[in-house]
DNA sequence: ACCTGAACACCGTTCAAGT
DNA sequence: ACCTGAACACCGTTCAAGT
């Protein structure tokens, strides 16, 4: 029987999940499904175009499981927050998720990202809610959608043994205010924390002074 | 004459100014060099090294071409913006560098990175200049490297040709706040913006609240 | 110590051939 | 239409051999 494009993505976000994205390859899929690693060519012409439905489907997965959460949040500003902590947990998960996500951002429209797309519905109607005028809310989502990609990203960069990296990172720059409030991993991952709230907070607060603008 | 690690990393920045990060292979930097691919792994023991060194070399080179600039901004505030538009203009001309800053963060202390470390330090003289309280400076760093970084990562994904292909991908998504005030490329370039600036402001009032706070 | 050159184990991709 | 299997042009990497 025919396989069709799903059962490959299927198939890919398994091997995603189990062994991460450096595993996913023509190979590796192919014998995962018991056939040749070049039928994959036949569903998708190129493989970047498998490996980018692969991360809309994992970005599936996640909205699916957190979907009744995200809902139970009246507040639309605690809901913005509870996206974009899902979003992180998401690329805690799997950091090299992150890099897929922005080449994501930049590919064609022969690539299609339905839950990535209805992720991205879901702020921009907790944002029409919270007042922020239409003609604004493209700009407020770009800038919360920076931040919480650009933070997840850099937060996560080195899994496992990011915190200790960082820490190692930040004693060799040398600069007293990183290494006088940086003396372990446990420090790393605080301060990790409190940027992202901090972040996450002013710019909720930015969205909020163009809902009350005339 | 043998080569220093030096002389491979003044190749390799030549290869992606004028090639991109893509054609800088273990086989390019040895033609380049007049000398065998294997080479290299006399000097950097895993290729990954040599790509991060090249990576921060470029940083390097940014930031003395503007080293004067930087400095002339007497309010710290605004020097704080300026370095930030730094980072922002060399990831539009090498989209590809966004990627590898990442990799750096997560990266072991054996990969130096001296000019990447010389700007966080710039960064957190002026915060301290503006007030922000010493213990509070590496978390105030942390968010707007966050911002900055998914901001240009985000931005110049798929360059040549983002800006039409993120205007497809929104008209792709169906949300009305997306489809009705991005129309034409230089609509997103406007949106791209003025979501930098609305998400820069909103970081740096809350590091001047920080610094206001007891 | 530094470089060469052959070789290895991968990768995505193409294409003629099968069903 | 879908899949196979051999082949191709790459990659980073290893290692014995040269100087």
């Amino acid at each position: 029987m025919s396989r069709t494009d799903a059962d490959f993505i299927a198939a890919g976000v398994t091997i995603v999940k189990e062994r991460g994205f450096a595993q996913l390859t023509s190979r590796s899929l192919g014998d995962a499904m018991g056939i040749h690693s070049t039928a994959v060519y036949r569903h998708f012409p190129q493989w970047d175009l498998l490996v980018l439905a692969v991360t809309d489907a994992i970005f599936g997965e996640s909205a699916a499981r957190h979907l009744p959460e995200i809902l139970a949040v009246a507040d639309p500003r605690a809901r913005v927050l509870t996206l974009m902590r899902i979003v992180r947990a998401e690329i805690d998960l799997n950091p090299e998720l992150a890099a897929n996500l922005v080449r994501m951002a930049g590919s064609p429209v022969s690539v299609a990202t339905p839950h990535a797309d209805a992720m991205a519905g879901l702020v921009v109607d907790a944002l029409l809610e919270m007042g922020v005028p239409s003609d604004s809310v493209a700009i407020a989502y770009q800038a919360l959608e920076n931040f919480t990609m650009g933070g997840a990203a850099l937060d996560y960069a080195g899994l496992p043994d990011h915190l200790s990296k960082r820490l190692g990172r930040r004693r060799m720059a040398g600069i007293p205010a990183f290494t006088q409030v940086a003396k372990s991993p446990d420090d790393i991952e605080r301060i990790n924390a409190q940027a992202f709230t901090l972040g996450a907070d002013a710019l909720l607060d930015a969205c909020e002074k163009l809902a009350a603008a005339p």
